[in-house]
RNA sequence: UGGGGUGUCGCCAAGUCGGUAAGGCACAAGGUUUUGAUCCUUGCAUGCGCAGGUUCGAGUCCUGCCACCCCAGCCA
């Protein structure tokens, strides 16, 4: 992946900056900035606006700030302002200044005096539920508030007397004044300042009036001097009060801001009340739980930046209602592992292998590649021995012809070994079979033989010199596609099998399996080490990514026919 | 029933001045293969929400419908 492929394809936002460059609006600069609000973790979804936001500076020789929404201290506080560039730093974007709206609070105090001065905002005393009431319905228009004409000096006092602290929490706000009959409800005089006493993580308590999301949005823009401020669809009706605020303050830099539609991602939540929700009511264990969609999560489950990078430049950026299949993502992560995840063989679910003909204490060190394709990826020592594991879904005691693995009195090829066959099977008292009895043909490491042809390979490890070790299987989150569009409430819909612990096997070379890289188990999947799960003296391992598997669509197919 | 949006293959999505429907995912078929992986080849929208109209020609222009999404926080 390199940065000529790493351009975003074709896309409205790229045309609209493409137009404005060459006609040198802005001076030909380009700025964008993403402005997440510290309240929770990043995920998916947040990953698309910066991919977008970065990536389109980027290709425009521009560069992008990193703005924390700071405006409502009840809902923020700092850790979450870590996590968030932490997030941002792995998936491989450098802001050029980090910001936080707090820091422009006194300047736009300044701007709320000069929109009082001009007539253009005023304090209201009334009731949040009077304000709800007056503002009217999506239908009929609002009503003017009865404080709606008090005069500039009194609105000048009273606005620096909340300032100071004279008022408690909601006894009055500070409106713009624009139209109550606007069909547009953002324009019937929004609020654009609130009493709160209480800390401010950043301000401590400097301040116990706070800016509102709109009137603070526009202006710390412009400051930054953004040229392009790329936000969600739900803000498209903010956009008239965006420009409004700006022209009656005759800013200088006055940003477009241009919408987008949010990504929505099937068999999961996107939504950062119902992440919260997740995480605080332990449905799922913490921000960073690898069946979430969040960065943490994805990036604990063996999810790559390229990986996401990629699939955010797939999905494309529209105004139009999406619903992007899981496969979509998965196929990114397989895509970019395939290269480069060194293989190894783990046994997830074992079964005992004896070799009967295989000198007991003899160990063979056979070199194995450590890719198929990438020589340069070099080889490591696999042992092999009379005993050994391999994975009871790789062994029938009948089966028909389509069915390539280890059955009974067949053949099959070890992974990098030899060619065995099963003579017997023993089983316990249950019926459970605990042991296949099998001999080996000597003369098949390294090639095949002459006169048959060995239909299936399986993998296996070394039973004396395997690690135990425990896998963490998962599953979507959600039973359902869209858990969002259920008349259930999503927390009724959580797949219980979402993860599955699976105890088995890895080989040797696994013992020193380093935390920061995604493994193939080669016939099993994209695994990475998970040193949170505490697994006693077995490695634990979370599996990223199934292989792509058209086995068990075939046997799938046939079950279904039966 | 106010305002703002969106409708191109199962999913995502490209479609400059109207010129005769990219690509990816998924799926299907075949080839290679000591991963049923990878890789390679091939297939996959006479049609672009619907109905009219303009035009030699319309996904692209016009008109009228229909469907879906968003907005009534002192949240962002």
């Amino acid at each position: 992946m390199n940065e000529t492929t790493e351009k975003y394809p074709a896309n409205f936002i790229r045309t609209i900056i493409e137009k404005d460059v060459q006609a040198g609006k802005h001076s030909g600069r380009v700025v964008t900035r993403f402005p997440p609000e510290p309240n929770g973790y990043l995920h998916i979804g947040h990953a698309k606006a910066i991919c977008l936001n970065f990536g389109m500076a980027r290709d425009f020789g521009g560069s992008t700030n990193l703005r924390f929404d700071d405006t409502n201290p009840l809902k923020e506080n700092a850790e979450f302002m870590e996590s968030m560039q932490t997030d941002i730093t792995w998936l491989g974007f450098e802001w050029r200044e980090l910001r936080n709206a707090s820091d422009y609070f006194e300047q736009l105090f300044n701007f709320a005096v000069q929109l009082i001065n001009k007539d253009r905002a005023y304090v209201d005393s009334q009731t949040a539920e009077q304000i709800r009431v007056n503002r009217g319905s999506l239908t009929q228009p609002g009503t003017d508030s009865p404080f709606r004409d008090r005069t500039i000096n009194e609105n000048l006092e009273l606005f620096q007397r909340m300032r100071d602290g004279d008022f408690a929490d909601g006894e009055h706000v500070l409106r713009l004044k624009i139209d109550m009959t606007s069909p547009n409800i953002n324009m019937r005089d929004p609020t654009i300042y609130r009493i709160r006493h209480v800390i401010h993580h950043q301000t401590g308590d400097a301040w116990c009036i706070y800016p509102m999301y709109d009137y603070t949005h526009c202006i710390s823009d412009s400051l930054e001097g953004v040229t392009h401020s790329l936000c969600d669809l739900g803000f498209e009706d903010h956009r008239p009060l965006y420009d409004w605020v700006l022209n009656e303050l005759a800013m200088n830099a006055h940003p477009q801001q241009i919408e987008f539609s949010r990504l929505n991602l099937q068999y999961t939540v996107m939504s950062k009340r119902k992440l919260k929700q997740l995480v605080e009511e332990n449905l799922v264990d913490g921000w960073d739980d690898p069946r979430l969609p969040t960065l943490a999560g994805l990036r604990r489950r063996g999810y790559t930046p390229e990986a996401i990078r990629d699939f955010c430049r797939r999905i494309g950026v529209t105004k139009s209602d999406n619903n992007v299949e899981l496969a979509m993502l998965q196929s990114c992560l397989r895509e970019d592992l395939e290269g480069k995840a060194p293989r190894a063989m783990a046994v997830l679910n074992p079964v005992r292998v004896t070799i009967e003909n295989y000198p007991k204490g003899q160990v063979e060190r056979l070199s194995v590649d450590n890719h198929p394709k990438d020589e340069s990826m070099g080889q490591r020592e696999v042992p092999f021995a009379r005993d050994i594991y391999i994975d009871r879904a790789d062994f029938r005691e009948e089966a028909n012809r389509k069915y390539k693995r280890l059955v009974l009195g067949g053949e099959v090829r070890l992974r990098n070994a030899y060619v065995i066959r099963a003579d017997r099977i023993v089983r316990d008292p249950q019926g459970e079979i605990i042991e296949i009895v099998c001999t080996y043909d000597p003369e098949t490491l390294g090639r095949n033989p002459e006169s048959r042809k060995i239909r299936g390979v399986i993998h296996w490890v070394s039973a004396e010199h395997a690690l135990p070790a425990l896998f963490n299987l998962y599953e979507p989150l959600f039973t359902v596609d869209f858990p969002d569009m259920s008349v259930q409430d999503y927390r009724e819909l959580l797949n219980p099998n979402s993860r599955v612990v699976a105890e088995g096997f890895v080989e040797a070379s696994l013992g020193n399996a380093q935390s920061d890289v995604q493994y193939q188990f080669e016939r099993e999947g994209y695994f990475c080490i998970d040193n949170k799960h505490d697994g006693g003296d077995q490695l634990v391992f979370n599996r990223s990514v199934e292989l792509r598997d058209t086995w068990s669509k075939i046997e799938g197919r046939e079950e279904a026919q039966r």
